[in-house]
DNA sequence: TTTCAACACGAAACCGTTTTCGTAATAGGT
DNA sequence: ACCTATTACGAAAACGGTTTCGTGTTGAAA
């Protein structure tokens, strides 16, 4: 006795067209509910799909379409709180448009994200979501995102941007976000605000950078470009951060920092100098991310909303996507506005 | 004067062979480096297609060769540490091995990681990584997994897996780790340690909850349920340890967590109680995340790995996605080990 | 001069769909 | 009995590539 192997290659029309003698326009239309095949032969091939557990080939779909209900996002990294509530946003709008995601790291690396644009411009996903490597920002030659215009692709970028590429963005209010929060530093009494940033080709550090200024210009203050530190990446942070203030000639008595992870780093070595936090030196971060909200003191934060960015980036993304005019070249710019949570290190100290 | 628009439509091979009066067959050739063509004509044909910016299709390369490459990845959500370096890790691996990563999100939802799978199985993906939301584990039921092997999609699931499906698994060792983190409070002079951890449908929380009990018995201890507190994620999870805490007849001394975020939770509620960590209680936590390594005191946790469980997945599906031995049904477990993290919410208090 | 290989290219099949168009057979109207 | 509309299906093109096979032209060997 034969055993008939369960034959898990996947069935496709042809081979139900086949074993039903029809022809395999017959068997798609009868799947597609078409009219033209009579009902009862229209139930016979249903049936027949079905027990055999037919799905239509994706692909044979897609290249018919020349749509691949896909869009592509290349981030930085992804082990980042605010990236993956990101991408969290990305993909349940995109998920409600019937578009899946597909993730590529670029690891602040120029060269990988030249390649991972690469490998997806070639028809891989329908529109592409982009926030820059520092690498990139920091190279500054943007060459493979104005290539991606000669493949007709959209382009959406988000949080980190460049002027020089002409698309849809999506951004933070960070010049906003470090006003606010600067200025709220002011008003609990802070005297000698540092602000620890990145260097001003990420734009995010300069745009908050910024703000900080025109806190303190707007309060009728000098800004001390000593209180002012540009964390490099390329060497370990937490002694950047200690040397810059031990070489203060006095400690400032309230730090912004843009992001979480400065802010932290920064909070322990003011700890750590047996300095209180917020009574000493009050401390003010950007990103609401988990280690503000467990720290201790917690952290006060400028809370950047990413997955309403997430989501914001997709919609302007699939709306560029599905109408498909490339020739309204009017691109949007969409600002998504931070707010400040204050919590305990930055608890009034003048009310104290 | 007419100006020509750039036409920005993507170019095909057709579109070349028309232009050039050769055929299309030639044209692949030519940019497929065959010798079957002149050098002349190669070159020509070269030439014209780089002008142009021509790129194959991918779409079509994909259904020639009924090979997407891409992996599916489908994770409960990924704003969270641990998941975000598992696909950290699994990216790396997959690039490596020229295939791409599409992700989908749970939300711990089982009706949406049936929609996901679905959706992944017609033929998007080649291969699938899953790591089981809490709802569907709570439900227990699997069949959505068990219609994969009907398409003949290779599967493996990772950190949260069943023994109903049958496939290859990575796991953490996560008796071990919970084992070694109470051993770990035992040895640092801890008498009475309770656990706070999932409810026991969550494979990882038993496991741990297992270890932890191994331990103690280890000890020649009693365990007492009344130490063993598994939180509902249906309410809040502040409220509940808070309560848990207050209803026990006397603090534990030491404390394990089976993630992060409980961990926190538990600290911060420690401290509203004046109680000194870890002097009066000790605490131990799971996943090696920021919170960890910033809290105050810095919390001693057990390491996942998770970099390293995504690699291990993304290579055991692509192994069995390139070999492709249905046949060979010997599936295997590999098991990620721990390692203890030892900081300041632990440190010897016998010693002190 | 004949024969045969090498060369250089084109035709066509194929991957798995959808969709337009064509056409037999049947039914209906006069 | 004849014309036409409808029904019910099939053939073939299209999406954009790769690849096998066939073939006309050339050159060299016999």
């Amino acid at each position: 006795m034969i055993i008939l192997v369960k034959m898990k290659s996947k069935i496709t029309l042809k081979d139900i067209a086949k074993e039903l003698s029809v022809s395999i326009s017959t068997v798609s239309k009868a799947l597609n509910d078409s009219h033209e095949i009579s009902e009862e032969l229209r139930e016979k091939i249903k049936a027949f799909a079905d027990f055999y557990h037919y799905r239509p080939n994706s692909l044979a779909l897609k290249l018919r379409n020349n749509k691949t209900m896909i869009i592509g996002v290349i981030i930085p990294e992804i082990v980042h709180h605010f990236f993956s509530e990101i991408i969290s946003g990305v993909e349940k709008f995109a998920n409600g448009r019937d578009y899946n995601v597909m993730i590529c790291l670029s690891n602040e690396s120029y060269e990988k994200e030249k390649l991972n644009l690469k490998m997806l411009a070639n028809g891989s996903v329908d529109g592409l979501l982009v926030s820059i490597a520092k690498e990139t920002l920091e190279i500054g030659n943007f060459d493979h995102f104005k290539d991606l215009e000669d493949y007709n692709i959209p382009l959406v970028l988000f949080d980190r941007v460049s002027d020089e590429i002409h698309c849809d963005k999506v951004i933070v209010d960070d010049t906003g976000g470090a006003y606010k929060a600067t200025k709220h530093l002011i008003e609990i009494g802070c005297k000698r605000i540092a602000i620890i940033t990145t260097p001003d080709f990420v734009n995010v550090g300069a745009l908050r950078t910024e703000g900080y200024i025109k806190a303190l210009e707007e309060d009728g203050r000098k800004v001390s470009h000593d209180l002012i530190y540009k964390v490099s990446e390329k060497s370990n942070i937490h002694d950047q951060i200690e040397v810059f203030f031990n070489e203060l000639d006095e400690m400032p008595d309230g730090v912004l920092a843009v992001n979480e992870i400065y802010a932290a780093i920064a909070m322990k070595i003011i700890k750590e100098k047996d300095l209180k936090i917020p009574e000493d030196v009050a401390i003010i971060g950007f990103t609401d991310g988990l280690i503000s909200a467990f720290s201790t003191p917690a952290l006060s934060t400028v809370a950047q909303h990413g997955y309403m960015m997430g989501e914001h980036a997709a919609e302007l993304l699939l709306d560029r996507i599905q109408k498909n005019d490339s020739n309204e070249v009017k691109f949007e710019r969409k600002v998504i506005s931070t707010d400040l949570r204050i919590r305990k290190s930055t608890q009034n100290i003048v009310e104290q």
